[in-house]
Parts: C-alpha cells; structure tokens; sequence
DNA sequence: ACCCCGCATTAACATGGGTAAATCTTCGGG
DNA sequence: CCCGAAGATTTACCCATGTTAATGCGGGGT
C-alpha cells in the first residue's frame, strides 16, 4: 500500500491532527496527553490481536484504521472503519481484553493513552466525555446501517452504502471534496467490510463504474458522480444518515 | 405473542426486576428513578421508531426488546436483542433522534428516564457511569461477533451463535438453567436477527434437532444438549465469549 | 530492460439460501 | 365442537453470490 490517507490528493486544507487538537473539545492538557503519547505505524500493522490484553484509548490523529474478528479458517469481517479524530475504547466487558483486532490502514498516527491517565483526562473535561459519547452514538449507528445491508441487502447497496458512509465522514473531517476520495483499501479489504467476496466486490464496482455512478480509478480512487442514484442504489436518506453518523462538534 | 420471557418455565428464582434493583451497582436515588419512571408494555408494542425524537434513557426491568432497522421496502434486520438489567441509550450523533427503532418480544417493564434526570443520576452515583460503559463494551462485542457471521458464516453458524449467545445472557441473570430457555421469538423474528429467511431458519432448526445438538418444543422453547458441538458449529469459544459479552457487576 | 508480485479483471461453473405455495399444527373464540 | 388466524414445516425451483482459475497490469527492485 504506497499511499497516505492524510495525503488525499492534495486538496487538504487543515492537518486533521491539527484541526482534532485544535477543536474546541480538546483542552489544554488534552492536547498535551495526545501529544506525548503520540506514535506513528506504518500500513497494515496490527495494533492489537483480538482477546490480547488491552485497557488503553486510542485517539486517531491520521490515518486509517479497521477494527475486524475473524473466524477460525481465517475469514476477516471489518466491523468498522477508523477516521481520523475518533476515538476507540477497545476494552471488552471483562474490562482487560480488547473485543476487536485493530490494523491500520494506511500510515496513521495515533495516541494511545493508558486507562488511568484517560480517567483523568476525562475528570479534567467534561467535554471529552460528550465527545466519547458522540463518537460511540455514531459508530454504533454505522455498524447498525452496516448490518441491516449485510443481512438484507444486496451487494450493490451493500457497496453503495459503504461509498457514501465514507464520503460523508471524510466530507465532515474534510479529507474530501467533491465527493472524491482514495479508498486506502484493497478490493478483498473492501470485502471483507461489506460481507462480499473480492471477486463480487470487483463485478459490482465495474457496474456502477459501467452506469456512471461513480468512477474508480488507480488503487481504490473513488469518484461519485450520481450521489442520487448512489443513494437512492443504497437506500438511504443522505441528510438523515448524516446526522446520524457525523458527530457533531 | 402469548408468551411472557420473564415467566420462563417457573425456574426463576429472583424477579431480574428485584435483581436489578438490588444489584450492587444500584444507589438509593437509582432504586428510587426506576420505580417512579417505570412502565408496563405488553409484547409487540413498538416503543420508539427510527430516527424518531429521543432522549430518554431506558432500563429494562424485565421482558425482552428488540433494536431493529427496516429497509424501504419493509424488511428488518433484528440489530440487538436487550434482556433485562440491561441499559439503552437509543439516541443518535446528533443528540436529539434514535438511530433504532425499539420493540417489545414479550411483556416487558421498563423505566424510561429523561436525559436531565439521567444525568443527574450519573453525577451522583459513580458506578452507574461503570455500568453503562460495561453494557456498551457488551452490546458492540455481540454485535460485532454476530456480524462476523452475517458476513462470513453460514446459516447453521449464525444460528447456532444467537442461541448460544442467548443462552450465556440468560444463565448470567438466572432465567435460564441447564441450557434450557424460552425465546419469545417467531422464525421469522429470529430470521431477521440472524440475516436469514425464516423458512432457512426453520429448515437449520430442524436439522440441529435431528442431529440431537438442540430440541425446540412449542414455539420456540430451546434446550441445548451438546453444547459443546453447537459451540464448534458456531465457532465461538464459550469462556471466551463469555467474558466479552457478559458484564461484570 | 527484465522479472516479480500483488492486485484487478473476467469467465465458467457450483451452491447455499431465497421465494412461493401447499399443508399441517396449535390455539383462542363463539 | 367448529372455525379462522398465525405460525411451523416441507417441497420444488431459482438466482445471487461464492469459487476457481486463467489473464492482465502496473510498480518496484536488481
């Protein structure tokens, strides 16, 4: 993978780093914690395996993360994808072991920020845990609008849905415009997130590629020419579905 | 729908209503808000419809609820089954509409609490905050390992999950014992859960009968025999899964 | 310039699960 | 006791998607 998600064409205005500190929801010693506790990965690492041991936060500065389980034979589902300015709680019921394993994407660079400093943080300000709640509101929403397609779709909805989902975070963080944006994902991962096959994923794609919908170019650069259709291909409601899934800051 | 989850074969030995409210975690005050602000449905009453104005806090006291999402032309995806003592916060990114529509299974009494109350509630008593983060953690384990097989498993997996998961939930607030549980589910509803037809559900129910993994008796009264097979057809590993998805209290 | 390698693309074929429709069972009501 | 409604069961048939495998293609290393 030889690309950056942060470096999406160019067109970024603001650091999203930059812009993620500088939110009014970050207070001063927010801003500090993040930056010393500040790492950077390279694409495709695995952060954390499933059930391995974990009570950290990890608070997304760029780049792309995906959260997936996986069966026995080695199937991968991703169960949702990370957008830089979110922040993930990865510690399951039990409170020590993380319920997901967590990779990057692309090259991303996070703050992992241990439990007892966390608490404290969120002591200091109250608005982290505003933002907390927002951020698990709109993740559980994605997964819930994901599962609806992944048990009731068919595969054109279930890849129309994904597009625009994206499009729409990466709008709100403004790592898109024009509807336009590089996908840091292979056909198989894209797959392997909307519950098709490589092989399904790349006939589907190719036929909204055909009808004009959208257009795919080198590696994954998306393109939505007919955001209607699209839409209306994926069976939401654009403005509804934004509400539901941006966080508001 | 005549039957009530709470009256699972006489076995129980503690109303989960009692339970809840003498669990530990629960203060005075708490005790106090959920007997003023609880309610009485009886079974398939839809309580919330998607995206519909929202606020409130829910407690389940006793009964089951189902989270679902529908598509445009009617079919529903079952998104989370909530058993009593467990908590929901139905209240989307934009902190005013519900990302779910929320439903009844069977007779249920609930204590539905408004957002300034609740919080109030938060504030006072610290381990209230605990749980909810517990519950979180538990429903979006579930939730993702219930989509790892709607993406990846077949029917037989998916089915055998929901019913192991269900009963591990049930054994953990005692209305269930032995394996043994009433599920105030049709195949239909249980179709929309797990992302298959009902006649498919039917036909996979049967077929675990016949290989004496499981018996179903009239409308759905389950009985798990060979937990260990159901579990390996699954693919889940018990105490592993238990861990994840069973709050601590 | 050449070779690899990982990924996308395409085609041919196989199948799990959906759909439709008929039949059976249970249960509540008159 | 009979009837009607709702749900479970079964059968026959169909199709969306998976699988396998061959082919193309672009980029990086030597």
């Amino acid at each position: 993978m030889h690309v950056e998600g942060t470096e999406n064409k160019g067109e970024r205005v603001l650091s999203p780093e930059l812009e993620f500190l500088t939110s009014p929801t970050a207070s001063c010693e927010m801003r500090q914690a993040l930056q010393t506790r500040k790492r950077e990965y390279c694409a495709g690492t695995i952060l954390k395996v499933e059930a391995e041991e974990n009570t950290a936060t990890y608070c997304v500065l760029s780049g792309w993360l995906a959260l997936s389980k996986s069966t026995i034979d080695g199937e991968r589902q991703i169960i949702d994808v990370i957008l830089p300015g979110e922040i993930l709680h990865p510690t399951s019921a039990d409170g020590h072991s993380s319920w997901i394993q967590i990779e990057t994407l692309s090259r991303a660079s996070l703050a992992v920020v241990p439990r007892a400093e966390w608490s404290k943080l969120e002591a200091t300000d109250p608005t982290i845990r505003k933002l907390e709640a927002t951020t698990i509101a709109a993740s559980m929403s994605r997964m819930s609008e994901r599962m609806l397609r992944l048990g009731k779709g068919t595969a054109e909805s279930r890849i129309a849905y994904a597009l625009i989902e994206l499009c729409l975070r990466l709008t709100a963080i403004r790592q898109s415009k024009n509807r336009e944006y590089h996908l840091p994902m292979t056909q198989k991962d894209l797959g392997d997130f909307v519950g098709l096959s490589s092989v399904h994923v790349c006939r589907t794609l190719r036929r909204l590629n055909r009808n004009g919908v959208i257009s795919t170019m080198d590696h994954m650069d998306i393109r939505i020419h007919d955001v209607e259709t699209l839409a209306h291909i994926a069976e939401v409601d654009l403005d509804r579905l934004r509400s539901e899934i941006i966080s508001v800051r």
